[in-house]
DNA sequence: CAGACGTGGGC
DNA sequence: TGCCCAAGTCT
């Protein structure tokens, strides 16, 4: 037999039960498609769960808030993909008679959707004979066959998925890849691999050469920056507070957060501090009721520092470039994982 | 086309 | 602890 077959046999008998492999609605497969981009099973499958009950087809997503669709998104990361979804939606509605389109030169057009996703949901919803090559595929065949380039790299990727297409089962491509994606999921790790129990360790070059450490290769990425926030944070435990939406093309683009200083450096002195927050709120007349000690915030590629400042001030003031609200209402906004933290001790505290 | 884009978990 | 990673895509 060969080691597609074999691997497909192992698949049908060792796949995990998700709501996802339970259908073939492109829409449910394209959302679980995109919430599992770079994210564990463990972590999105909640917000799998919760995002389609709240946005049940296309329709209801097309005409959603993208407000609405980033909190439901919230806590979850890379929140594009949110974005993207929401866009993409409305490009189905408007270009495709609100049809998920069923060619694949279609899907890739949509936002959002990549030469993976694209694959994985022409293969798995259409049964089309596209292969769907993603982390898990090009560990598994860069250990397969000795792939000596970096799997992040172009050429890496190019033979990968020369490989892959040479593969492929054309007549059930769906399960085809994702027999490779599960097998990379649970037996061939990237971290200690379980290759004892591997339905095709025979067939795998780093095996046979006990070289599963040296495979795959990486280049490696650069090292984080550090970033200091300064929140200001007024009122929070009176009625009103005010926030600010990140409309930049940086991180947490189009959630919310408090009025914020951002230097390069830690602000070591109060009274530039205190200068600093003059001018964000104008006035002379403010109170400092606390500052909290700075919170880390580990990002790929990012180290944020975020000192938190709750200050009083008049209740006329208003500030530029942010919006009042009610604290009634501050759980309808979309905030990132650190502002929400924030929030949330601040809110059980008292 | 490198670099940007989040969060949580494992070791 | 700090680093690597997890069903990628966009610019």
């Amino acid at each position: 037999m060969i080691l597609a077959d074999i691997l497909l046999i192992w698949y049908k008998k060792n796949k995990r039960n998700l709501p996802w492999r339970n259908t073939k609605n492109p829409y449910h497969i394209w959302i679980s498609e995109v919430i599992l981009q770079q994210t564990r099973i463990t972590q999105g499958l909640g917000y799998y769960l919760d995002f389609i009950n709240t946005f049940p087809d296309i329709q209801s997503l097309a005409l959603a808030e993208e407000e609405h669709v980033l909190k439901t998104w919230q806590g979850l990361g890379y929140y594009s993909r949110a974005r993207n979804l929401h866009f993409a939606a409305k490009q189905i509605v408007n270009e495709h008679n609100g049809i998920f389109p069923k060619e694949y030169t279609k899907i890739l057009k949509l936002k959002g959707i990549g030469e993976y996703s694209a694959g994985a949901i022409a293969s798995i919803s259409f049964n089309l004979p596209f292969s769907a090559i993603d982390g898990n595929v090009l560990r598994v065949i860069s250990r397969l066959y000795g792939i000596e380039d970096p799997i992040n790299s172009n050429e890496g990727k190019i033979k990968i998925k020369s490989i892959v297409n040479e593969l492929i089962d054309k007549s059930n491509p769906g399960d085809f890849n994702q027999s490779f994606i599960e097998l990379g999921a649970l037996i061939c790790k990237p971290q200690n691999p379980d290759c004892d129990i591997c339905p095709i360790k025979e067939f795998c070059f780093a095996f046979l050469n006990q070289k599963q450490k040296d495979f795959p290769q990486k280049n490696k990425l650069k090292k984080p920056k550090n970033r200091y926030f300064y929140y200001i944070v007024i009122n929070l435990n009176n009625t009103n507070t005010f926030i600010s939406k990140r409309e930049k093309n940086d991180i947490w683009k189009n959630l919310y957060d408090f009025p914020q200083i951002e230097t390069k450096e830690e602000i070591k002195d109060d009274n530039i501090l205190i200068e600093k927050i003059k001018n964000i709120i104008i006035t002379d007349t403010f109170i400092i009721n606390k500052i909290h000690l700075p919170v880390k915030h580990q990002l790929t590629h990012q180290t944020l520092y975020s000192t938190f400042i709750e200050v009083s001030i008049d209740e006329n003031i208003i500030i530029n470039n942010t919006i009042k609200i009610q604290l009634s209402q501050i759980n309808k906004y979309p905030f990132p994982k650190l502002i929400e933290n924030f929030i949330f001790n601040k809110i059980i505290s008292h």
